[in-house]
DNA sequence: TCAACAATTCAAGAATCATTGAGATGATGG
DNA sequence: CCATCATCTCAATGATTCTTGAATTGTTGA
């Protein structure tokens, strides 16, 4: 991942609503939420003021679109949610055990496969 | 790690310099650098505006301060770059093996904690 | 076709953030 | 004590970002 696409991601990240929005939809899974959904679930959030938030997250990748009839329906980028991990481990942290050990410890009781080793 | 302080490590990593000098400290180690180093190292900024994104990144954790003589050194705020990393596989994305797997398989290769060095 | 709905776009204003330069603070050596 | 060095703090300015409300685009069902 390049430092600009980084950039854009922490960007879109450090933003209150943007960043619950981008829970909600790691939440909602594959089927997505409608942008009326997600406003709705944001305290009522007018719809101006939610487009505006996606169209920033969209354009850091961190959530996709696409449309449904009259609705647009919105989902997590998970791709792009990796590479900033991975930016931030590799690139960012240099893969200082420090920093990785203890999140990838974290980790092995969320994300694994059956006998207990990450899946790769 | 609580939202709030998620946030506040997205928004200090969403500046450019300011990423950089976090990059710059993971580099140089525990030893650190003065302010005046990194400010040289960023392209020779002015000694306020270096303080002032130091100071934000001091806030936010990222880097941690100690005063040798005349200078301040800063180093890398591993602690709180372990806490994100951690915050943004479990809490923001719930282990999602999508995003986390990719990222693991990328480090088994530079995180390591017995014999070898880490290898970046 | 047309009314209604879902969402986006746009312009204006408020709020926040980054940079600059001047001045203050704190430490050191003579 | 004083001059100097390293850094921080402060106020002003410019730049960016967020919110709001109105207008617009695109889709559907009657």
């Amino acid at each position: 991942m390049r430092e600009k696409q980084a950039l854009d991601a922490f960007a879109a990240l450090s933003q209150e609503t943007r960043l619950r929005i981008v829970r909600l939809l790691v939440t909602a899974g594959p089927e997505g939420m409608s942008a009326g959904a997600i406003g709705e679930a944001m305290d009522g959030a007018s719809s101006s003021r939610i487009s505006f938030h996606l169209s920033h997250l969209e354009r850091a990748g961190l959530v996709v679109s696409r449309r449904d009839g009259r609705s647009i329906i919105y989902s997590a980028g998970l791709e792009a949610l990796s590479d900033l991990v991975e930016f931030l481990m590799r690139d960012c942290c240099q893969g200082h055990p420090e920093v990785c050990s203890p999140a990838m410890a974290a980790l092995s009781s969320c994300c694994k496969t059956e006998k207990g080793a990450p899946r790769v």
